[in-house]
DNA sequence: TTGTATGCGTTATCAC
DNA sequence: GTGATAACGCATACAA
């Protein structure tokens, strides 16, 4: 079924047909009902290929997501498709392990699926500032700030990451905490976590806080299971920490459960914040303390601003968007 | 950049070119050579829109997800994710509502996308039977078993959800439980939900156990808060359960949260067991007691027979993965 | 082994 | 208001 069918089948010719499908004027109104009555009937779909070979590119908007065991890039997702649903723009999305290059993958990408824009979650400055220039659509990097890196099609939307774990490490400090355990992100090949790290180490120099970046500090990948067993091994160097800082809630859970296994209770014994606010942190037992970004209104502005820069050339524009230390039943004051 | 500028760039013809570009035989090596560099130097990339114009399909392969908010399906997604990555397959991933018709939205995508094969997580039975005829290309419908269906193109993986449900209720049974309270899924919009009603039933009846469907049953949607909800209205019911049955992890983390909101322990006053065996689980504390469903194996089955059917013609399967009760630290004796 | 020519289904430019 | 018709970039039948 073409719009060559549709044409046959209602006496007129191609262009009227495709004319009525793209609600474009020039059509009379018994063309128009015969043509839609026809669409009806055969359940007619234009097909996209043929749509898109023409106009030069697709309709869709594609995310490509790096790391898919951290939750919150998970539920991030799930906001982006639930705003993206409201147009009419289809959702490609690509997963790509934590340590790939995501700008590398969006090159490729963007020749070969032509979408109208893309988006970024998680992704390393470095790769930016080397092959962003071979991507010409309005793109969002998404919980990472470009604004240094001055593409005109490169927006971003973020967290402060260093502020907001600093103000986390200063609300610990505040509980009356002085020994620290940190399970962070791998400071090489992400910039979150590079940025969290550097927020923790300015909140112990401001305190005149011990700090030993090789034993106290451990940079792994954002999943349970890391923070898991980087918490394992800290609490075996014996470090004798009060207070733990995870740079993920997915890390925090695991690290919470590493502590209980090894006779540790939470937050008696151990205090521990997370970072990210992920739902289930309000369901655990004890409730996670946490860093909370607000995942909704990350994916509501990333999505505003690339259908802005889509539809009326909008600017690139680089935003940051509030984060809250939420101290819950995790923490506690020593 | 098309392939008929590399034609021109080396000298030979377009044909010559699609050849080298999709590994056909009858080019000598230099062209090949030739070819190749000139590839590389330009970073070109064959227009997907085209290709699938002239092939008459896509070469992608749709995922259409039901229900957001239920994290097992988020870890479905992503196994399934890197199981085709490993096919030069892109994938297309869909998400709708809980409450939609996943069948006529997958056969609107059908149209507009034309996929090699469809992957449809969580579905209603009911929806198949009425508007899967409209399906042609190979089907898998994850974790619900379509095979009393009969159609030749729609395969099915998923759990024995009625016995599984049974078998954690006797396990409970078998721990000294007699008065219980469900957590469940909405009955008229999921299958899954239905059927692990179903098989709680059975054992109830089974071991003559008191039940009522009104006042001891609540379904709701797979999420943490309406397991929450869920809970504490069932607790408000004073039914006085020494275990709780959730049909999905999720909710039997919101479960677990509402009853120590309520002042009772877990597991010393009652006993929860959930349903996925989601990797989360593993590390709250207490550990979930659950239904362990493979997820890995099921996205791995589920793809390896949408393969099967697109790549060799292979017949439509239905397969059920096998469950395990685990009965972790979230359940006690009594 | 290679090149030429055709058509996939659509949109858009014309001429009517 | 409408209908031919030329692209879009590719794969492929067929000719050389």
């Amino acid at each position: 079924m073409t719009i060559k069918d549709l044409a046959q089948k209602t006496g007129y010719g191609v262009a009227t047909v495709s004319r009525v499908l793209n609600n474009h004027p020039n059509v009379s109104e018994k063309a128009r009902k015969a043509i839609m009555k026809a669409v009806e009937e055969s359940g007619f779909e234009l097909n996209d290929n043929a749509k898109q070979l023409k106009q030069q590119r697709s309709n869709s908007v594609l995310v490509v997501v790096k790391g898919t065991s951290n939750e919150m890039f998970g539920s991030l997702v799930e906001y982006i498709q639930s705003e993206i649903a409201k147009t009419e723009y289809p959702l490609l999305v690509d997963y790509i392990d934590e340590d790939d290059n995501e700008v590398l993958r969006a090159v490729r990408l963007c020749r070969e699926k032509k979408p109208l824009g893309i988006l970024i979650l998680g992704g390393n400055i470095e790769h930016f500032a080397k092959d962003f220039d071979k991507i010409e659509v309005p793109c969002v990097l998404v919980s990472s700030d470009a604004s240094n890196l001055n593409f005109k099609n490169l927006s971003s939307v973020s967290t402060d990451d260093r502020s907001a774990a600093k103000c986390a490490m200063d609300s610990l400090i505040e509980l009356g905490h002085r020994r620290f355990a940190f399970v962070g992100g791998d400071r090489n090949t992400s910039d979150t976590g590079r940025l969290r790290y550097l927020g923790c180490l300015d909140s112990c120099i401001e305190h005149g806080i011990d700090f030993d970046k090789n034993k106290d500090y451990i940079g792994v990948r954002f999943s349970y299971q890391d923070g898991y067993d980087a918490t394992c091994l800290l609490i075996k160097n014996k470090r004798n920490f009060t207070a733990l800082f995870a740079a993920a809630d997915v890390m925090a859970i695991g690290a919470m459960r590493a502590l209980r296994d090894n006779g540790l209770r939470v937050p008696e014994d151990v205090s521990v914040i997370g970072f990210d606010g992920l739902t289930l942190g309000s369901f655990l037992v004890p409730k996670l303390s946490t860093v909370e970004q607000s995942v909704r209104k990350m994916a509501v502005r990333s999505v505003e601003i690339l259908l802005d820069c889509i539809e009326n050339g909008g600017e690139a524009k680089h935003e940051t968007i509030p984060f809250t230390v939420r101290l819950k039943e995790s923490t506690r004051k020593i």
